[in-house]
DNA sequence: ATTAGCACTATTCATTAATGAGTGCTAATA
DNA sequence: TATTAGCACTCATTAATGAATAGTGCTAAT
């Protein structure tokens, strides 16, 4: 009888709380749940830990509804309900106040941001050494893309008879290099001068543009043109060819395996196609710089079938000119999305906060 | 009687195989049935799939006193028997003539010889990465041991007003970058001609011995001596200062966790920390560069408990001059030894190939 | 509209019994 | 004397059973 009154109280207390508004707050409370334990969660245990009050047979027609819309279900009729992944999306998307974040993440991050002339490689696999350590799943993260990438330095050393070194400085600080081979033995004061001419011409353009623009950059030539120059030509094409395919790295792979989520056979399995097959989650990372914040993606919302029981949650990171790459965790479709994002967020700011300090702009 | 009949004959045909010696075989033949099955071997079983022909119960008596040897051991009174580290090192210091490397793995190694300007980093990460797909197990690779390496090419290169970029290139054909930091802006004029006087100076030398000898080279300096020398000593101490630890690839963890011997939680989490802290891994790996061939660590015989149910078997690789680093693959100690042996030992020879090719000597 | 009550369902867990692989010992055999 | 057949015994694995448990869905009462 009390409890009944006090049900009825409660929900005067909540105003004008409607019943389709009052069952997103039970799915929210479910998906919480779940996320919490990792167990199907019934009708008695969420009307104790849920805010107000509801007797189990009210949350149990909720339920119902909840799962005639797709939200739950069930894993055999006598188990409580489990959130799909529409419910987690709907629970993303609701997410108004992101947590703040915790000192002891602050202070886990610190070693981030505490780097001078550190190789920004060096910087990102730290970084995402952390963030795997932080959310105890797998982690990883795209290298500057290159194409993007302004020039600031490009260096030709003559190393061998018929070798020269290739040495690019990025904006960004990135520092790339890349062993050319050549037929004609030029000297080192040619080189030298294909320097200084490649160096004048193409400082602060994208590797991208110098790429389109070389040929016709010293076609419509401003400068002393002579025979040297159509060498010139050949040897910044060959420079700036490198278009290596970008790096990711990945850190905490064993993380996942240890995972309850991921116990079964098959699930192990295309977790290892996924992370064996690089190019699938790249193409996320690459899909995260385009926009701003934190992206999210739910298991099924995954192109890739292998990551059809994995959520992604990714961030761009930059510098003060341009977005470099990205950095990311999988987990388990039912992680802790609040924490996850806002530690993924944090990363992916302070990343972008020591990136920007070493660039050269 | 017809059977033991045989066996007699058998044994007669076998020569003058004493018991010793038979106990021998019949070890041998548990370890590989083991190898193969990875269940306990019982006398039954063992006495349908030996060579020669012994009735259970002789095979029981002879398993009885192996056991008592400490080349086997049980895990319940009524199993088969399962080799132990002992008998490990016994067949492996058995193993006489090396299968022939099977022309299909040859096949699947040779991109790591098919590479002309590729980095080094790519190709033993190449390498590494095919070694953990024919292996199965996880596999690791040292980067070329920076202190035995030898300078080919200094280079300072001005990026900013107080940031000056070191490339050393060695003689193996490794580049390495860094940024220092000045105080003073030095002109690129002046970097130019430190640089023209480390490159004289310290050309085929080791970094080891660079770093040793930098200080007392330029005292007894026989070339022109004046102020700016001394601001080339400070410059040239900071470039070679680069004593990043040796860095290590490592590929194909998650094929560990597969692996049927590593089910138990423990043994992941034992893994897992060895994975993390790459420095026991590392002293491995640098242990073997001190000797030819292959290194075979059994189980126990590693230092660090964590991998005490792993194998390690590692080879060095090396260019025409020096050793430069190590890879190796880390499985269970029921690896099927034969084979992992002379994988390894193949890869590490293609890798020396490879690399020998490339580099400056 | 909410809730108490009850019938029903499926999992999980412990118990039990049957099966089978394997050993160790002893006595027989060549 | 070395080998082997035979037998009793042990222990893990498997399947079957039943009790306990956590959950649902429906209906009737509030």
């Amino acid at each position: 009888m009390k409890i009944r009154v006090k049900g009825i109280e409660n929900q005067g207390a909540s105003g004008k709380t409607n019943s389709n508004e009052r069952s997103m707050e039970v799915l929210q409370s479910i998906i919480e749940n779940y996320i919490k334990n990792s167990e199907p969660v019934g009708s008695r245990t969420l009307s104790k830990t849920i805010g107000f009050k509801l007797s189990p047979a009210t949350i149990r027609n909720i339920m119902s509804d909840l799962a005639e819309s797709g939200y739950l279900i069930q894993t055999h009729t006598s188990a409580g309900r489990v959130p799909t992944d529409k419910a987690y999306r709907f629970y993303v998307d609701s997410i108004s106040k992101k947590p703040a974040i915790p000192e002891q993440i602050k202070q886990k991050l610190s070693p981030v941001s505490n780097v001078q002339g550190t190789p920004v490689e060096d910087i990102l696999s730290k970084a995402v050494h952390l963030l795997a350590e932080l959310t105890k799943f797998a982690c990883v993260v795209s290298t500057p893309k290159q194409s993007v990438s302004r020039l600031q330095r490009i260096e030709l050393i003559k190393i061998s008879e018929d070798r020269i070194l290739v040495i690019l400085v990025t904006k960004a600080g990135v520092v790339r290099d890349k062993i050319i081979f050549v037929k004609e033995n030029h000297s080192q004061e040619f080189l030298s001068s294909v320097t200084s001419f490649l160096n004048e011409e193409f400082k602060n353009h994208s590797m991208q543009e110098i790429r389109e623009g070389i040929h016709q950059s010293i076609v419509s030539d401003r400068h002393r043109y002579h025979d040297l120059l159509a060498h010139a030509v050949r040897l910044g094409k060959k420079a700036f060819e490198l278009n290596q395919p970008g790096e990711m790295f990945i850190e905490g792979q064993m993380n996942l395996l240890l995972d309850s989520h991921f116990h079964e056979q098959s699930s192990v399995k295309s977790l290892i196609d996924a992370f064996e097959q690089k190019t699938e989650i790249m193409k996320i990372l690459d899909d995260s710089m385009k926009n701003k914040g934190v992206h999210i993606h739910i298991g099924i919302e995954n192109d890739y079938e292998h990551l059809h029981k994995c959520s992604l949650i990714t961030a761009s990171y930059r510098n003060k000119q341009n977005v470099l790459g990205s950095i990311g965790v999988v987990g388990p479709t039912s992680m802790d999305y609040k924490r996850i994002i806002s530690t993924v967020e944090y990363t992916a700011k302070m990343l972008s906060k020591t990136i920007s300090e070493q660039s050269y702009d």
